[in-house]
DNA sequence: GCCGTTTTCGGCCCGACTGTTTTCAGTCG
């Protein structure tokens, strides 16, 4: 067997470039879409993939059977793949990469690879300089150009943002659109992964509903965001943005938009699923309508309208993942996902006694002025990288200012709490009689995140075992698009955190949105509680609570999951351990 | 290769665009 057990991404990898390459090798498509979805469930799963190996229930997973389980089993038995072996030795594997080149496709790629050996982006570039494209077959001069094109894109191509840059920017476009095209635009919205709140996002997709789409396109193409328009017909536009994204708008019908904003908003596998269940009832879906057999059309101006001719509740756009919300939907279990409005605190932010930037009292004046309850103050301890971390003493001059500011206000309630670093040995930067007199303990990883699984596992769980912290902060630890998370034996994590009644926050700091969602739902599953807290170090980082929120949503999780929903009293009876 | 309140075999999402394969394959979303 292997030293590690492969990663559920490690053989979600292998699965999706078994059809990668199976594709360019020209099989049959059904066959390939298999790996393709069983290389999806997998990287969706919150388990470790391993743990039902164990224990034997690799087929109860969705597009999984015996062939596959088959070669799961091998995968884990000997750390190796022989029918991947087999297949990189008529296909190599570099070949995976040439099909990220727009206009080149499986059939092309294997035509560059047995008329001219050609695997490298390197090699294909030398190769349509020459003009050794255009006459092989399925090619053309066109086709060649084109390629010689994309490369520059390919090359100048950014990678995905984070969903708060995103979606400011998609925001912005969306102001100065309505702003615009006045009465030509009839509405206009966020579709794509930037709909779902997926944490990183490609493309901006926006879908606009109008009786004059050539107006909207023409209006969109001029906006001052816009640096190049890369296409623009009658009723698609794509453009550049000044920042490097890449925004795409489609204009369709007013009576026309609820299927199209349903498609528009994906996911691809949640729409082909929809497509199939369309199927079961005699219907034919498109994003421009529900078709009966008899060819004669059905349009929906709502995408409440959609899901219900299928005999389906309305899906939230979060959902929408083909992780079983259809199914949900159709026995009408959809979970009553929390809402933004439903948060009454936020149980994590720094001032300037640490690395924050504002005093306890702006920090309260913000936090006002965003309705809450109740907020934690909760500066950091000592032992992290950073200079400030408050010692014993001036964590109790921080409690007699917290009190003042407290008694000031009579419409919120301000609590002391700290984040606390959970050192690299596994002990904590405070001893338990300081922590005792905290209201809110949030323990956290900061450093040492690269050790080993099973020694970050056992610092994790010595936090979440002391009786004295509340909440454990940021869980992983990774930073999205920068640094991967620790790797956590997370079965253990959300057994411990289940069984000792410790929340964990899912922070919504948007370069961190750590827990994932994936996991919340393995959490909520596991009987754990969470907590969303923005981790703010100013305020307008307390607007970030709508991305935690977002992913919590994405991870299922209803208010009564949520602790901070609840009343003060409610939450500190928690956290007291004579609650919830 | 997976899957099943029509099925353990025979299905498996839909439509647009493009260039070239002159009736359609390949690519994309």
């Amino acid at each position: 067997m292997a030293e590690r057990p492969l990663s559920n991404q490690e053989v979600a990898r292998i699965f999706s470039d078994i059809a990668d390459l199976l594709d360019i090798k020209g099989e049959n498509r059904y066959r390939i879409m298999a790996y393709r979805r069983a290389a999806e469930t997998i990287e969706n799963l919150g388990r470790d993939l391993y743990t039902y190996w164990q224990e034997g229930h690799l087929q109860e997973l969705p597009h999984i059977g015996q062939a596959i389980a088959e070669k799961i089993d091998e995968i884990f038995r000997t750390g190796r793949l022989g029918y991947l072996e087999r297949l990189e030795a008529e296909y190599p594997r570099q070949l995976i990469e040439l099909l990220r080149v727009p206009d080149l496709g499986p059939r092309r790629v294997r035509t560059l690879y047995e008329r001219l050996g050609i695997t490298t982006i390197e090699e294909l570039e030398k190769a349509a300089r020459e003009g050794r494209l255009r006459d092989l077959p399925g090619f053309g001069p066109k086709v060649e150009e084109n390629i010689l094109r994309a490369l520059e894109t390919v090359r100048r191509q950014k990678d995905r943002v984070l969903l708060s840059v995103a979606w400011e920017q998609a925001s912005a476009l969306l102001e100065a659109l309505r702003a615009t095209a006045g009465s030509a635009l009839v509405r206009a919205e966020m579709a794509g992964s930037l709909r779902r709140r997926r944490a990183t996002i490609g493309d901006i997709d926006l879908l606009a509903a109008s009786p004059v789409p050539e107006q909207v396109i023409e209006v969109f193409c001029r906006l001052p965001q816009v640096a190049e328009v890369l296409l623009a017909g009658s009723t698609k536009a794509s453009v550049q943005l000044h920042t490097g994204q890449q925004a795409d708008l489609r204009v369709v019908e007013p009576r026309r938009w609820g299927t199209a904003l349903q498609y528009f908003t994906g996911s691809k596998a949640h729409n082909i699923h929809l497509r199939e269940l369309a199927l079961e009832k005699g219907f034919s879906l498109s994003e421009y309508s529900l078709k009966r057999e008899d060819g004669t059309e059905i349009l929906c101006a709502e995408e409440e309208e959609v899901y219900q001719r299928l005999g389906l509740r309305w899906i939230p756009p979060e959902l929408r993942e083909d992780a079983g919300e259809i199914e949900a939907a159709l026995e009408d279990s959809l979970p009553k996902l929390v809402r933004l409005e439903e948060i009454r605190g936020d149980l994590h932010m720094h001032t300037t006694w640490s690395d924050g930037r504002l005093s306890v009292e702006q920090m309260v004046q913000a936090a006002r002025a965003h309705g809450y309850e109740y907020i934690v103050i909760t500066d950091h301890s000592p032992g992290l990288g950073i200079v400030g971390g408050l010692d014993v003493e001036r964590l109790q001059k921080q409690r007699a200012e917290i009190l003042t500011v407290n008694a000031k206000y009579d419409d919120i309630t301000v609590l002391q709490g700290a984040e606390v670093e959970i050192r690299a040995d596994g002990t904590l930067a405070y001893p338990d009689e300081v922590l005792a007199l905290l209201d809110v303990v949030i323990a956290s990883l900061h450093t040492g995140l690269r050790q080993p699984r099973e020694q970050v596992t056992k610092r994790l769980l010595a936090a979440i075992h002391n009786p004295h912290v509340h909440i454990v902060g940021h869980p992983t630890g990774r930073l999205l698009l920068r640094r991967e998370g620790a790797d956590l034996d997370m079965e253990a994590i959300l057994k411990a955190a289940a069984e000792t009644g410790t929340a964990l926050e899912i922070n919504a700091s948007p370069e961190r949105l750590d827990l994932d969602p994936v996991y919340v739902r393995q959490a909520l599953e596991m009987g754990c509680l969470l907590v969303v807290n923005t981790d703010a170090h100013h305020a307008d980082d307390l607007d970030n609570m709508r991305y935690g929120v977002w992913q919590a949503r994405r991870g299922w999780a209803e208010a009564e999951d949520i602790l901070n929903t609840r009343p003060l009293e409610a939450l500190l009876a928690y956290f007291r351990g004579d609650g919830g």
